[in-house]
DNA sequence: GTAATATGTTAGACTGATCTAACAAAATTA
DNA sequence: TAATTTTGTTAGATCAGTCTAACATATTAC
């Protein structure tokens, strides 16, 4: 059986891994706030169970294996987030912390009725697309989507997703009624610093720095 | 802080004590299925924080710290188990082992949730009160139940709740369409066995067991 | 009232999950 | 290339939560 504790383990590795395909001790180390010798033990006894891939000095990968299980708990963090926000009326930017928990439950069935209840949504709250009932993740679109700051003067894109969103910028979001599914058109870019004047439904000049737009992924039109 | 381990420690001392006040280290260790000399040093540790008076050789008593802590974790246990009946169309007897897990989670506002889209609901679906947000729980009328094995041929009583229940007991419940609310008429009594013969909705004569009859807790008319 | 049984406690071991201190290897800088 | 810094590993400690074995006290049976 897995623990709780190996299971953050895991998913903090998924998300590491997911661009690059391997990741340090350190890095895990950083994204979890655990000590480099606690990680490295870890590591290896996530390796004894085949769910990693270790070897001295060489970078962390997860085993297929530990990519199923990996995002199997992902899936249930997902779903939760979508749920909480859909049939019980939280905001988009309170629910990770309580699915950050919930991933944890052992009940095949309680996420299954979640996601019937759901209408089987493909993406969380966030844009996140919810990896499948056997672990398997639709990246097809998702890969597709840029960043708004890597935009240029005059496109229009639709707002798709935030990554790695923390409370304080979809607060920030809110604030300015900016949600996903937005069209975003780009007015104008300022050279110093890079913020963008963009206008979208309902605000006719909006003002995002340059650390806001590099959060906010894209669709071009 | 308090741990899921202590907190599963001091809802089974509350069950067990609710009738007389007290329960020995034998009963909590049979309950938990944990040895006893486990048992008692988990009992020193929450004397130290203030939730159980210990004494060598002494039975268990919770403390009022303790007794209301206790009825908070119930609360979010009973709270849990009515949101996944009433709202996720789980069935009566599948709902006590997810809200074992759930009832751990640290969220006030998602147990808060819960509770405003029951509409503020005073048993869980098995018919147990559920604590107020302060771990006082209303006694008044539970307390007036009696179980229906104490009944005699004749009466007629209201089934409002059961004791103990075990999904067996709730599926054989199901399977003779006996839910909470059902007026039952005691129509014999065998003196062998002291087995039931009752009538109720849609049923003219159904028999159940002095074993059954012992868990199901009746209003008399 | 003693013997037998049941219950409770102490001691000591083990595993999981964490840490710090010290050392080793790799990467970077000079 | 040599020195310095960063990253990774090993060793050993600690705490929570569990166990078994041994001993102590209380309760029950005779
Ligand atoms: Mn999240
Ligand atoms: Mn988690
Ligand atoms: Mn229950
Ligand atoms: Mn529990």
């Amino acid at each position: 059986m897995i623990s709780q504790t190996e299971e953050n383990y895991l998913k903090a590795l998924w998300n590491l891994t997911s661009s690059k395909g391997e990741a340090s001790v350190n890095e895990l180390s950083k994204q979890l706030d655990i000590k480099m010798p606690t990680v490295n033990s870890m590591m290896k006894r996530l390796a004894e169970k085949g769910l990693v891939h270790y070897e001295s000095y060489k970078p962390l990968k997860l085993t297929d294996k530990g990519k199923r299980l990996a995002a199997l708990i992902i899936r249930k963090h997902r779903l939760t987030e979508m749920y909480l926000v859909e049939k019980m009326g939280f905001g988009w930017e309170e629910v990770h912390d309580i699915a950050e928990q919930i991933e944890h439950i052992q009940s095949p069935a309680f996420f299954e009725k979640m996601d019937e209840l759901l209408g089987f949504p493909k993406v969380d709250p966030h844009g996140s697309p919810i990896p499948d009932r056997n672990g398997k993740v639709e990246t097809e679109q998702y890969i597709r989507y840029i960043k708004l700051s890597d935009c240029k003067e005059g496109d229009t894109v639709t707002f798709m997703a935030v990554s790695h969103s923390s409370d304080e910028l979809l607060k920030f979001l809110n604030s300015r009624d900016l949600s996903l599914g937005s069209k975003i058109k780009v007015k104008s870019i300022e050279p110093f610093d890079e913020s963008m004047t963009v206008s979208y439904a309902g605000r006719k000049a909006e003002m995002l720095s340059n650390k806001v737009c590099d959060k906010l992924l894209v669709r071009p039109a």
